[in-house]
DNA sequence: ACGGAAGCGATGATATATCAGTTTCTACAT
DNA sequence: ATGTAGAAACTGATATATCATCGCTTCCGT
């Protein structure tokens, strides 16, 4: 009998990340869009929540859920999650719960006092400046690999989905109102720098910034603080960067790229304000 | 009453590493060293196993002490690690194993098949290279971010550690015999390089490299590649870049530094096999 | 009214038991 | 000898139960 534990099958430490969050791929979108179209611009696909309940194991449906939940703002910063009471509500015990929020508290996503209580984290300042140097150092180095190994074709569509990408930031500005289309194009954003660390050609790269949750983070404090005026060309002259061939100036440019939105996000967070009660007879879950 | 969760007490997801790693601190032993004096070259300390037995969480320890099992080699890379006996051999449940091993797991330390086994990680070709890109992007953040802060005295500690440590490596190039030296030499250099994270004042990058484990990968691949030869000078001159206030200088110091060993390391770990095999009868543990 | 202490209820940690899937060894037929 | 079915043993996943600990509330003394 053939033993299972050959090369074939991927591992369970493999990235779940991508699965939930592409789930109809990068590049389609993108050559599918016609830019000289406004309509287009004003939904980009939403992403489906749920599409595969069953082959997995419990802990991880849970640790996807529970995750999906949190990013979505369902469960906003600071909430109080029981482990009890989501064992009940996603119907299993509380050992898979508690296996989700393990892998969830070392992501950084929640914060756990041992026996006390679980809640979602509430970032400082310094969480975010560290989130963003670590952001930097990741993503210059793949900026750097990407400009040396992007081919020609690549080179198109990194360059299209760039202008996509400042359409919609360019139209979401003056109506932040509908969250669904404002996730969905903090996707699109985010896809936008993961295709960068992919066409890096180095796996380890990709999913160590996923791993980092450094752009998770980004979409949070994102959320938390709303509007984001990026400028005109942001990405476009990002993607003209990394096209150029010169792997310094596409460091260089990946930098400026991400230290722009550091000062708007900590000040929007020093503006909000988060309480720090526990056990609230309504948790959320 | 007080509420215990205030900013006092550490969180659950703080360094663990630095605690067993450096238990007598860096600066100390830097500082007591006289590198005039060739007899203290040859036994930089020891770190001690066990210190605080009680205190933590089973789950906590258990992680500890594989981890510390794993790193020193009393389990080498492919050995198959039984929950059960695991659990009988450190006089505890099956279930803070388990945590323990889905911590290990998701640092990259060991790799788990859903019904099949767990053993320590083997890795390959591709997962050198991956930590070693990371590293890089890791490492020359830091490098440029300590270019920029470090003061006066720092500098003088980082330049007296550097010379100290291309002492020690030109001591154990001809007799790579003793193992326990081999690794302390390894854990100093692991320290030098913690240091430099630590000196560009960003706790999450300091947190970030141990996260990734990637000097913890590096110690195990130079582990297997045994000897490794660094040219004269090799980290004087890295610590000559920090010091010279140039962060771009700083940078590329750094990656030609990272980029030094991987080579070698990546010839040796060819030349090693590791069996497939599973539910050995002598299971290590 | 007010302050503090004790009890209630919730929490995470841990132990034990069971389950379904996989490997490995063995007995048997060829 | 060899190949194969099948059982035994082991694995991680999950369920349930218990425990010490801690936040919150309530109630009593002032």
């Amino acid at each position: 009998m053939r033993s299972k534990w050959g090369q074939e099958g991927k591992m369970r430490c493999g990235n779940i990340w991508t699965m939930w969050l592409i789930p109809q791929g990068f590049r389609a979108p993108v050559s599918e869009h016609n830019l000289n179209s406004e309509a287009g611009l004003k939904k980009p696909e939403i992403v489906s929540t749920r599409s595969k309940p069953s082959g997995e194991s419990l802990a991880g449906r849970a640790y996807q859920q529970i995750r999906d939940e949190i990013l979505r703002g369902d469960l906003s910063i600071g909430d109080v999650l029981s482990r009890r009471k989501l064992a009940d509500r996603l119907n299993m015990s509380f050992l898979p719960i508690t296996e989700a929020m393990q892998r969830l508290e070392a992501e950084g996503l929640v914060e756990s006092r041992p026996r006390i209580g679980t809640r979602v984290r509430i970032p400082t300042e310094q969480d975010i400046r560290n989130s963003y140097v670590i952001r930097e150092a990741l993503e210059s180095q793949a900026a750097r690999l990407c400009a040396e190994q992007i081919t020609a074709s690549e080179k198109k569509q990194l360059l299209r989905s760039a202008r996509h990408l400042d359409d919609l930031h360019r139209v979401s500005g003056p109506e932040a109102e509908d969250s669904r289309f404002l996730f969905s194009v903090h996707t699109y954003h985010m896809q936008f720098h993961l295709r960068i660390a992919e066409l890096a050609q180095c796996p380890g790269l990709s999913s160590a910034i996923e791993k980092a949750q450094v752009l998770v983070f980004n979409w949070l404090y994102d959320t938390a603080a709303d509007n984001n005026k990026t400028p005109p060309r942001f990405h476009s002259n990002l993607a003209d960067a990394l096209c150029s061939g010169d792997p310094l100036g596409a460091d260089a440019a990946m930098r400026t790229h991400i230290r722009n939105g550091l000062d708007q996000v900590l000040e929007r967070l020093a503006n909000s304000e988060h309480g720090n009660s526990w056990r609230l007879k309504s948790a959320r879950s």
